[in-house]
RNA sequence: GCCCCCGUAGCUCAGGGGAUAGAGCACCGCUCUCCUAAAGCGGGUGCCGCAGGUUCGAAUCCUGCCGGGGGCACCA
């Protein structure tokens, strides 16, 4: 049996312009890679391709006669039914049956790896997300890099990269004062510091500092300040960690600022820089000239007076995501960091890298909820556990990677809490729950699926089946293209597009054999049943890619 | 003033240079003595913000403008 999925038929194409150079009937080079992509409209074959459009210019012929020439070549391929020329010289494929219904059997061989691929293999990247300083609890727009970020290094791990997830807080500097400071006033009885920290998180960690150090209030100022300080935030930090575990987000690398500091990285980066001669002093204070590389001011790195800014801590993180093997550093940061991007890639560039390849920052939009009983003065002010309490996990996570990053998403809690079609994440997991079903009622016919060289893949010949098993062929490049262009919403919506059209072929086919005048003969049953089986498989896959689970009963 | 994002059907949004631009929702009407009706089917809408440019071909790439959102630090 031939299968041919759309990255061979792309190979196919290529090998048949190939052949078509050799025996020299077209002068031109033969492409690195040729598009095959799935027509909209089902009158033109399972797979289009437009090397001729191409490949007319170059080779100083018509397109539509470079297509014949190409679809000439094509038709010995014995995996191929039909090509036809079509259009402005468009190539219009369609597949031998088996060859299409042959990815059933490729999926149900190895499940688990159906969807992965290889194009990002290779590549080491570090990617961070959330961020947020251990001052307080995580909110609705940290939620939402949560979900992304988490989705993200899902899908770029599923197309073979390396990736180390990362979260970096910041344990030093005048925010961190702030927070010790607050929880000391919150322990003694005083009134929260000006700029201070102020909620029940604030007297709940203090009185559990208290707990643990019956005897920090008859310290020393400085000491107790000290006390409250490194046990606050890692009380803090536990309690972010907590709130991440109920979302199912999980971090490889949590790293402290702090080590920056205690590891001498901080000065030796202004070295590092000072080296590559970007480093100039000005007004007492020692500056990067970041307007070098396209930045539209000079970055101070060490203040007046010697204390380092955020920005050198910032290139001297960089340096270290770097040693430890990053050969790309991807940051997800809110719209209101996007004054970022100019000044980190200036840091890439400034340490010698070329920021093109090592630096990449998302920016993404801003978030908001409402309905339920959530005013919009909730806006982001909306804490990530609320949101948990309101709508679960599932529907969380999925009703926040839904969108691609560039829109703002505004969440309406009384859509998301709703068990009916128009709340996505339950139209996705309800098929998976129907196939589900549909198993174990095979199950109780004593219908199994027999081994897999034992099905006629032939026989899935009826259009809503030829309309499913495209859809499933999709899964792989989807996962592809959404890894690369780091864009995890498109899984989302191509589960949301594969349910319906499971759905459709579900109302049209009968699976399980019955009295029913529309039954199917056992192995067309049995054919179905795999087909079934594939597609269940693809919807756990790609829920899986966005951390939602893939219910068996709803 | 400068920078980033957005502008596609009544609404919310997909759409990596390709054919007649799509989906969900909303509205109307159908379909279960049959595997989950939490489903499906049918019914119709678009100066793809505007104007130029590149291209055989532009919603997609480039420039300018208009409209909406966000941002500029020896803050953190």
């Amino acid at each position: 049996m031939v299968r041919v999925t759309p990255e061979e038929l792309s190979t196919v194409v290529r090998g048949a312009v190939r052949a078509a150079v050799e025996a020299g009937d077209l002068a031109v080079p033969v492409p690195d890679s040729v598009v095959v992509e799935r027509p909209k409209s089902r009158d033109h074959g399972d797979y289009a391709t437009n090397v001729a459009l191409r490949l007319a210019k170059p080779a100083g012929r018509p397109p539509r006669e470079v297509a014949e020439l190409v679809a000439a070549r094509l038709r010995e391929h014995p995996g191929i039914d039909r090509v036809e020329t079509a259009g402005p010289g468009f190539l219009n494929v369609t597949l031998a049956k088996d060859a299409l219904a042959g990815l059933v059997r490729a999926i149900l061989a190895d499940p688990a790896a159906y969807g992965h691929g290889d194009v990002l293999a290779g590549q080491h990247l570090n990617l961070e997300y959330i961020s947020a300083n251990p001052t307080g609890p995580l909110h609705l727009a940290h939620a939402r890099w949560a979900a992304t970020g988490d989705s993200m290094a899902r899908l770029l791990s599923a197309a073979g990269a390396e990736v180390t997830r990362e979260y970096y807080f910041n344990d030093a500097g005048s925010q961190i004062d702030r927070f010790s400071a607050s929880l000391v006033a919150a322990a003694t009885g005083a009134p929260t510091p000006e700029n201070g920290y102020a909620g029940d998180y604030i007297d709940q960690i203090a009185a559990a500092v208290v707990a643990a150090n019956p005897d920090v209030l008859d310290l020393p100022e400085e000491k107790r300040t000290e006390v409250f300080r490194a046990e606050g935030i890692e009380l803090m930090l536990a309690s972010i960690k907590a709130s991440l575990a109920a979302f199912g987000v999980e971090f490889d690398v949590y790293f402290s600022e702090a080590t920056l500091h205690a590891n001498g990285e901080i000065p030796e980066a202004v070295e590092r820089l000072r080296e590559q001669g970007h480093v100039f002093e000005a007004d007492g204070a020692v500056w990067l000239r970041t307007t070098d590389f396209g930045d539209d001011k000079d970055r101070v790195l060490v203040r007046t007076g010697g204390r380092p800014t955020y920005f050198n801590a910032d290139a001297a993180y960089y340096l270290d995501k770097r040693r430890r093997g990053a050969d790309r550093v991807i940051i997800l940061l809110g719209a209101d960091h996007h004054g970022y991007v100019g000044r980190m890639r200036a840091i890439a560039a400034s340490f010698g890298d070329d920021p093109d390849e090592t630096i990449e920052i998302i920016i993404g939009q801003l978030v908001i909820l409402r309905g339920g009983r959530m005013s919009r003065r909730a806006g982001n002010l909306v804490l990530l556990d609320e949101v948990l309490d309101l709508i679960g996990p599932d529907a969380a996570r999925y009703a926040l990677v839904r969108w691609s990053v560039d829109s703002p998403i505004d969440i309406d809690v009384d859509v998301w809490a709703s068990r009916t079609n128009d709340n996505p994440v339950f139209y996705v997991q309800y098929a998976h729950a129907r196939l589900a079903s549909l198993a174990r009622n095979a199950a109780e016919l004593g219908l199994t699926l027999p081994a897999l060289d034992e099905i006629d893949y032939g026989l899935l010949a009826h259009e809503r089946e030829g309309d499913l098993l495209r859809s499933l062929a999709e899964f792989p490049r989807v996962v592809a293209a959404g890894a690369e262009l780091r864009a995890p919403h498109r899984v989302a919506r191509y589960l949301e597009e594969l349910a319906g059209t499971y759905h459709r072929f579900y109302d049209s086919c009968r699976v399980l054999p019955s009295e029913h005048p529309d039954s199917p003969g056992p192995e067309l049953a049995r054919a179905r049943l795999a087909l079934c089986e594939a597609t269940r498989v693809v919807l756990e896959n790609g829920l899986g890619l966005l951390g939602v689970s893939a219910p068996d009963r709803m």
